[in-house]
DNA sequence: TTAGATGCAAATGGTTTGCATGCGT
DNA sequence: ACGCATGCAAACCATTTGCATCTAA
């Protein structure tokens, strides 16, 4: 599902770009995303989607994103910010992650991964083998839709 | 709803009264629990833990409790819930679980153990090998303090 | 008597919704 | 033009808090 994260293809993009070189490239595929996800690339989504994806992994909430559009001079109001961020995670290009009760937290990585939890921050868990973990086998009829570990840590004892 | 008067305050009867000398036992063991949190042992309280600890391993959000408590005919006010919720949570008699952003399920069992959700139930998963999972080793300066796993499941294909 | 507990209502705060306007196709 | 997108404010809702009133010790 998930695409391939924007990693650096291409860097010496097209000159042609109006933009800047350097910035078309990323900046096209983020339509591309758009574009097979059927969401219009509006000019609000797609400074969220610049935001969210054109720096690699990253953990926030609905009131990070807006701080950072206003920072970035794009005012977004927050019933698009949450519209967008659902209809991305419909999309399956975000994932939503359920840390607490009263914050929600979206990873821009897809990819099966877990986390850490420490001071309030999500941190990705670098290894993926946790998978490894026996599951015992889900109840007749269903079957395993997700699997999500959060690992909190607290300040090392003293020792 | 509406507050019953000094007078027709009868919960369930303290401990003399004739519940069977099976019930007398566990409700002797809570108030022990209690008084080992230091948390005095009043009557919502009491019928709380009742609710909460009499019948094994639950999962339940206050809102559940509170109708549980209704149903009981012990009248109990939201925030007073959500107060012995806590402090329950605090003594390390209950457990906290974010499954979704919107509610706080709390857990009676404090057992390392683990869940499946299902149709926005929680069931524990009966096994407790997973800590197993080779988990990378926390970033310096921190120590594991919980390890949570929710395995989300969904109806399995016909196949 | 007194610190802790309870109840009620109001406050909180993240998230959602209704609706008029704006913008991409 | 059509229809999705956006913005604003009000609505929502689980949870928390302030404060006056009880109650266990």
């Amino acid at each position: 599902m998930p695409r391939r994260s924007a990693k650096s293809r291409k860097i010496d993009g097209p000159a042609k770009a109006p933009l800047g070189a350097l910035v078309g490239c990323r900046f096209h595929e983020l339509r591309m995303k758009f574009a097979e996800a059927g969401l219009r690339p509006t000019r609000q989504r797609l400074s969220l989607g610049w935001l969210l994806f054109s720096r690699g992994s990253r953990h926030l909430t609905a009131e990070i994103l807006q701080d950072e559009a206003q920072a970035s001079n794009v005012p977004v109001s927050l019933a698009t910010i949450y519209n967008n961020l659902h209809q991305f995670t419909g999309a399956g290009i975000l994932r939503e992650i359920a840390v607490d009760g009263t914050r929600t937290y979206f990873d821009t990585n897809t990819l099966r991964h877990h986390h850490f939890l420490v001071d309030g921050a999500l941190v990705d868990i670098p290894e993926v083998a946790i998978d490894l973990l026996n599951l015992p086998p889900p109840p007749a009829g269903k079957a395993v839709a997700a699997v999500e570990v959060v690992v909190r840590l607290r300040d090392a004892p003293a020792a």
